[in-house]
DNA sequence: TTCTCCACCGAAACCGGTTTCGGCAAGGGT
DNA sequence: ACCCTTGCCGAAACCGGTTTCGGTGGAGAA
C-alpha cells in the first residue's frame, strides 16, 4: 500500500496541474475559476476568456472524480455485455467499441464495461455500477421486449440508451438499424432476379429485432405483389445449425423456394452445408441473401450477400446520443436509426431451377 | 446540468450509505471508521469488528472516487485495445472481457476500456487515462518487442500487465499461453500420424509469439528426429489470404509438404481454399493443423483441428495478476503461463499421398 | 453629491473519503 | 507512588473540485 504502487501514484501526480494551481496562476480563488470553466452567468466575459486561454496554455483538466464527488457525474459511459447469448454480436464487438470509446473521448469521457453471464447477475452488475457512480448513464445492446434493465434503471432514474428498438417506447432513447427495410430489399432484389417463392429464415422470436424484420419481409412479399406462404417462414434461427436445418426443412418442401432469406448471418451460412448436401448451387440453383455483415460471409464459397450493419457508426452514435441523455435532453428527441447497405456476394442471383426441379433433386438424394 | 439528469443523481444518491451515516450509527468518527475498514493497526480488535459487521449490515461500500482523489486509485482496470490489427483477436474479445471483468467485480474493480487506431493515437489516449486516474493499471494485449506503451507507463510508473511475453522482461507481468509447446505438440502429433515433410506458416514476425512458436516447431521436429526444411517454413501469415498464398506456396515446392502446421488460424482457413483449388483433400492428401481455436474453424469442411486457446481464463488471470501488481506485488513474481488445448477436427490424419504425388498432383492442376 | 442596484468576484462550506497529529487512559517498570 | 510507554480513538487538515453566500466597486438615478 505504501511501496511501487504508491511511487507511482506520485510520479504520475507529479505532472497534473490543479485547479488551485490554475487560480494561482492568474490570481484568482478555484471558486472563481470552476465558474468560470463551467459556465456560470456571473463571471464576465474578459475573465472567462483569460482562465479558457490560461487552462489551454497549462493543459488543465479538471479530475472528473473529484469533480464527481460532489456533482455526482463522473464523465463515464457504462455498457453492460451479455456474454451468455450464442455469437450473435462477437464479431462485431471490437468495431462497436472502438465507436463507442472514439465517440466518448471526443468529449473527454470514458467507458467502463462491465459483462454478465445471466439476468440475476447482470442486474446485481448494473446494480453496483450505478450504486458507486461508475457510469453516468448506460448502453444496453440487445433489448428484450420486457426488459428488466430498463425497469431497474428507470426506477433509479439512472439515463440510458438502447441499441435496438422496443416495444414499449416510454421514456426511451435509442439508435437502431432498419433490419425491416433490409428485410423489404432484400425480397425486391430477389423479385428482380425473378423468384416467386421465397422463403424466410427468422432469428429467435425473443428478440425484439426478429419481429422487426419479419415485418420487413412480409411488406417486400407484399409490395413485390407476391404471395407469402406461411409454410415457408420459420424462426428461431441464430446459428449455423439451426440455420442449416431450416434450410432442410424449407428445402425438403413440397413446393421448395428457389431463394431463402436469412435474418441472421450466422443461420444463413447453415445453409451452405445444407445446399452441399443436397447437391444444390448456391448463388445459381437456390439463392440465399442474409444480415449482418459478418466476416465469415465474405470468405464463403461463393460469398454471402448480405446487409452489412456499420457497428462502428452504431457505438459513436450511441455514445453520443447517451452524452446528451446524460446532459438532459429529453429521450424522445434522441432517436435515431441507420439503414444497413447492401454487400454484394455471389449467393443470389436469377434462378435457373423452378421449384419441381429443386423438389426432385431433393428428392433424388435423399 | 440541473434539469433531469439531475434528478437522476439525486435519486441514485439517495440509497447510498455514507462512511459519516456509518460512523454515528455506531457513535465513532468517520477517521475511525476509515482506518478500521483499511487495517490500520491502531484500532483495536474488537472496534475493527463491530464497524465490519455494521458496514456489512447497513451495505456500507466506500466510494471509489472519493477515495480516489486522495489515494490517487480508483479501483479501475484499464484496456487499451488496438482495432486497426487484422481480425487477430476479434472472435476472442467477448470471451476476454468476460473474464476480466469477471476477476474485476469479483474484488470490487472495474473495468474501463479504451481504443486506438495508431500508435500515436494509442500513446495520448493512454497518457489522458493516466493522466485523469481513470485507471491504476493497465493490461497491455498484444505486446509488440519494443513497445511504445510499455515504455510511457514504466516512465510514468504506472503497473501494467501484458498479454504475452515480450523479450526485455524487466520488471513485466505477464500471462501468456504457451505457443511454442503447442506447436511442439502439433509436431509430435503429425509425426505419430507418420508424415516426415511438415511446412510450418507463421504470423506476423513483429509479434513476439511469432518467434516462440518457430521455436517450438523446431524443438518439435527435432525431438521426432525429422529434418528441417528452410524452405518449407514462411511467416507473416495473419489473414486467410496470406494464409492460402502461403499454401500455394509449399505445395507448389518442388518437395512439397505433407502437412502444414499453421500458426494462426485465420491464416489455415485460407489453406482450404488453397486445397479446394488444387483438388486436394484436407486431412487425407494434406493435413493441417492450426492455433488459436476460432468458431470458424470448427464447422470449416473438415472441421480445423486445432490448439484452442482460452480467452476467458486469461482474462480473469490477468485481472487478478493486474490487481496484485497494482497492490505492490512485484512484477517478478506475477508471471503465468498456460497451455493450449488440442481441439480435434478432421483436418489431419495419417498421409494417403506421398511428396512426389503431391507433387504430380499440383504439377497436373497448374 | 449621495443613494441604490447590479455585475463580479472572494470566502467558505461542502462532497465522501484518507491521513496526520495529538491527547487520554490504562498498563508496566522502578 | 510516580513516570513513561503504549494502545486507541477524536479532531482536524487535506484531496480537487463545486456551489452558496456575501461583500465590494462602479454605474446610473435622484
Amino acid at each position: 500500500m505504501h511501496s511501487s504502487a504508491g511511487q507511482a501514484g506520485q510520479s504520475a501526480r507529479r505532472n497534473r496541474v490543479t485547479i488551485t494551481q490554475l487560480a494561482d496562476a492568474l490570481g484568482l480563488t478555484k471558486g472563481t475559476i470552476s465558474r468560470a470553466l463551467n459556465g456560470y452567468p456571473d463571471i464576465s466575459a474578459a475573465t472567462r476568456q483569460k482562465v479558457r486561454r490560461q487552462a489551454e496554455i497549462m493543459g488543465y483538466r479538471p479530475l472528473a472524480q473529484a469533480q464527481a464527488i460532489r456533482t455526482g457525474r463522473s464523465r463515464a459511459l457504462g455498457l453492460v455485455l451479455q456474454i451468455d447469448i450464442p455469437g450473435a454480436q462477437r464479431p462485431f464487438l471490437s468495431d462497436f467499441l472502438g465507436g463507442v470509446t472514439r465517440a466518448a473521448s471526443e468529449e473527454n469521457w470514458t467507458l467502463t464495461v462491465a459483462t454478465s453471464a445471466g439476468g440475476k447477475e447482470m442486474l446485481s452488475t448494473l446494480e453496483r455500477l450505478v450504486d458507486e457512480r461508475k457510469a453516468d448513464g448506460f448502453i444496453l445492446p440487445r433489448t428484450y421486449a420486457d426488459d428488466a434493465r430498463m425497469k431497474l434503471l428507470r426506477a433509479q432514474g439512472v439515463p440510458f440508451v438502447l441499441y435496438g428498438r422496443v416495444s414499449d417506447p416510454e421514456g426511451c432513447a435509442w439508435f437502431d438499424i432498419l433490419g425491416e427495410d433490409a428485410m423489404e430489399d432484400a425480397v425486391a432484389r430477389l423479385a428482380d432476379h425473378g423468384h416467386t417463392r421465397i422463403g424466410f429464415v427468422n432469428g429467435g422470436l425473443e428478440y425484439n429485432f426478429a419481429h422487426l424484420r419479419e415485418t420487413g419481409f412480409r411488406r417486400g412479399m407484399e409490395e413485390a405483389g407476391l404471395k407469402i406462404d406461411e409454410t415457408l417462414i420459420l424462426a428461431g434461427a441464430m446459428t449455423s445449425d439451426a440455420g442449416r436445418a431450416a434450410a432442410h426443412r424449407l428445402l425438403g418442401h413440397e413446393c421448395p423456394p428457389t431463394a431463402i432469406i436469412y435474418a441472421v448471418d450466422s443461420a444463413a451460412l447453415g445453409a451452405y452445408e445444407a445446399a452441399r448436401q443436397l447437391g444444390l448451387i448456391i448463388g445459381r440453383e437456390i439463392s440465399i441473401i442474409s444480415y449482418d455483415g459478418i466476416p465469415e460471409g465474405a470468405w464463403a464459397q461463393p460469398p454471402l450477400t448480405t446487409f452489412r450493419v456499420d457497428s462502428r457508426k452504431a457505438g459513436e452514435r450511441l455514445a453520443a446520443l447517451l452524452i446528451q441523455r446524460i446532459r438532459g435532453a429529453a429521450p424522445e428527441t434522441l432517436r435515431e436509426t441507420a439503414r444497413a447497405t447492401l454487400q454484394l456476394g455471389a449467393s443470389d442471383g436469377p434462378p435457373v431451377m423452378s421449384s419441381p426441379d429443386i423438389a426432385a433433386r431433393v428428392a433424388a438424394v435423399t
